[in-house]
DNA sequence: CCTCCCTTGTGAAACGTTTCATGAAATGAC
DNA sequence: GTCATTTCATGAAACGTTTCACAAGGGAGG
């Protein structure tokens, strides 16, 4: 309603040229001290809200930095949001939020947008890592983008990942030296990096000194872990994924197998939920606020540097986190068994 | 880099004027087609996008809305925001998600920002909600906002929520019924609407019956329902959110305290980790995606009346879900008992 | 052959900023 | 009192669109 078209109305109430408003909330210091009063007293008593649109245009980029997330509904993300907020925060950037949800062509269609709006740089974790996709065409059009959770062999842009295959590595270990000789992989779709890395970690470990067979998922939901849970035949899971960690156990307990006395599960994230689940989920832990806080870092080098920046990539290292889910039947919680 | 400086290239590249440019884009029936594929032609060869800032500018709003939630973290939200982008992507409309993480100045930086980008309209669930707020001034100046989770006396907007009054009751009479005499509310800040609610509903059913007493948090986080833990002495415990009822659960099992058999427990969201929890958690069962969804229906329906516009209320019936964490302490789990 | 209308295409104005070259006034040095 | 320098303020151009009044050409109807 009273939007009182901008700047060019406030200088008139001030009684100074547009030029000087412009100063005021640009370089403040480059204006008298008595002007500058009374262009803020105008701004203020006119309730004067900045155009953003015309800012940008000017300038030629926006000053947000987007991050797509694979699913907004997966914990492990949510934190990767709050860690690249917090980064953001404190370089006076703001996020904007954006949800693939697994789903190609909802990426492609938020890339588009993001575009158009000449969006100052990228996080994101890609739905799939096909080499002409429309991700490339951004990137060779000159917009910053940091691969989140993702190493990267090519060298045109920054990435920030944790080592999938360490973490497939550790979880084959673990549950070699629990004595497991048929372990099931559950995740999917392989198309999805994360998934066939721990996958190839695990089955690297295994190896020759244990079966491995493979339960593919359409997603990495619970639902698609519960579904999964009817397939499966082995003494012990490992998931790609906390989210199906957690349908698996469900979908076990209702088969009336119990874990881990039957079959012990290995997830994927550690995220909060995991230690807090019907039996506590042993799962490979990533720092997933510092994913997100060091993807921004390198994001805003990569913005800041401008013209010749050279591309990084930083790798963090999983730690298996062992809980009830796969540790030997155990009889270590007396309060339970004196009853 | 090969940022084509728009329009006007692909102009020329085509031979036409940039009106008939910007008519292939936006009223492609008004062009001759031999004239429109040329034009055609001509962006994809140059690899021309859109500027929005301009296109904004010109038009005066965004095409966008924003969603402000309290927590991305909470599962809650996120399942709002599903609804919400499912929503408005069957309307053409991308939805940006923000995060206030329950602090108000984030909010009021949020609503800045969302204000100088002239955003087309905001869905969003306010830290508090005092008269004079940053949200109101982004009301009075026109900008359409529907309040989420959350009803309104006043009739300056739209809202979508659901009946915490009677969500609180459900919760109180569930316990009662369970043969109570003692229960503690857990929850703050009183500042959240949400919080005084459904503390209001529980003390409502209540009143006379039993005793109720509160052990109030700072955020409603798991790490804060294991904290307030610690205070709790009474036979049943209602939280204001299946976080902090996580939190409680896993504080109160660390004690040695046993649910619910000791002490029992219900929740509020019923989000997807209620079920999976160490002892599957009571609760009482909101539409989260619906909220979402409907919230965004009656933006957009907003948006379009433009002019005079009957703002509405949406307001939905919560349902509780009882499971073990509130249920008499019974032996109905064979495998356990047996072995 | 003249008129009228319809289809296509044009050019310029406007959206609200930022920036920059320029100019005016004030200050200081001599 | 003059000249050089510094401090402030100005006006116009530019950013890339969209829109709108208008013009040019082509048919159809008379």
């Amino acid at each position: 309603m009273s939007n009182t078209t901008g700047i060019k109305e406030v200088a008139r109430r001030a009684g100074v040229s547009i030029g000087t408003v412009s100063n005021v909330l640009n370089r403040p210091e480059l204006v008298a001290s008595s002007t500058r009063q009374r262009v803020l007293d105008a701004i203020t008593e006119l309730g004067y809200v900045r155009n953003d649109s015309a800012r940008q245009l000017r300038a030629g980029h926006s000053r947000q930095i987007a991050l797509v997330v694979l699913d907004v509904t997966n914990p492990f993300f949510t934190d990767v949001v709050r860690g690249a907020e917090a980064a953001a925060e404190e370089h006076g950037v703001m996020v904007v939020v954006c949800n693939s949800g697994e789903d190609a062509g909802r990426e492609h269609r938020h890339l588009d947008l993001l575009e158009e709006q000449r969006i100052r740089g990228v996080l994101i974790t890609p739905v799939d890592e096909s080499p002409n996709s429309r991700l490339e065409l951004l990137i060779q059009r000159g917009t910053p983008v940091v691969l989140v959770d993702r190493g990267s062999g090519r060298h045109s842009r920054c990435s920030v990942a944790v080592d999938d295959l360490l973490g497939g590595r550790l979880a084959g270990e673990h549950l070699l030296d629990q004595g497991h000789q048929r372990i099931t992989f559950v995740g999917g779709p392989a198309s999805i990096t994360q998934v066939r890395d721990r996958h190839a970690g695990i089955a690297e470990a295994v190896a020759g000194r244990a079966e491995l067979s493979v339960v593919p998922t359409p997603n990495l939901t619970v639902a698609a872990g519960r579904a999964a849970a009817a397939e499966i035949d082995a003494t012990a899971v490992f998931c790609a994924n906390d989210l199906v960690a957690l349908g698996v156990l469900q979908g076990l307990t209702q088969r009336g197998i119990r874990v881990p006395q039957d079959v012990a599960i290995v997830g994927y994230d550690d995220i909060e939920f995991a230690a807090a689940a019907a039996v506590p989920l042993s799962s490979v832990r990533q720092p997933r606020e510092q994913l997100g806080r060091t993807a921004t870092a390198l994001l805003l080098e990569e913005i800041e540097d401008d013209g010749r920046h050279e591309h990084r990539h930083v790798v963090f290292q999983p730690e298996l986190i062992v809980r009830e889910s796969s540790g030997r039947p155990r009889t270590r919680r007396p309060a339970r068994k004196g009853r």
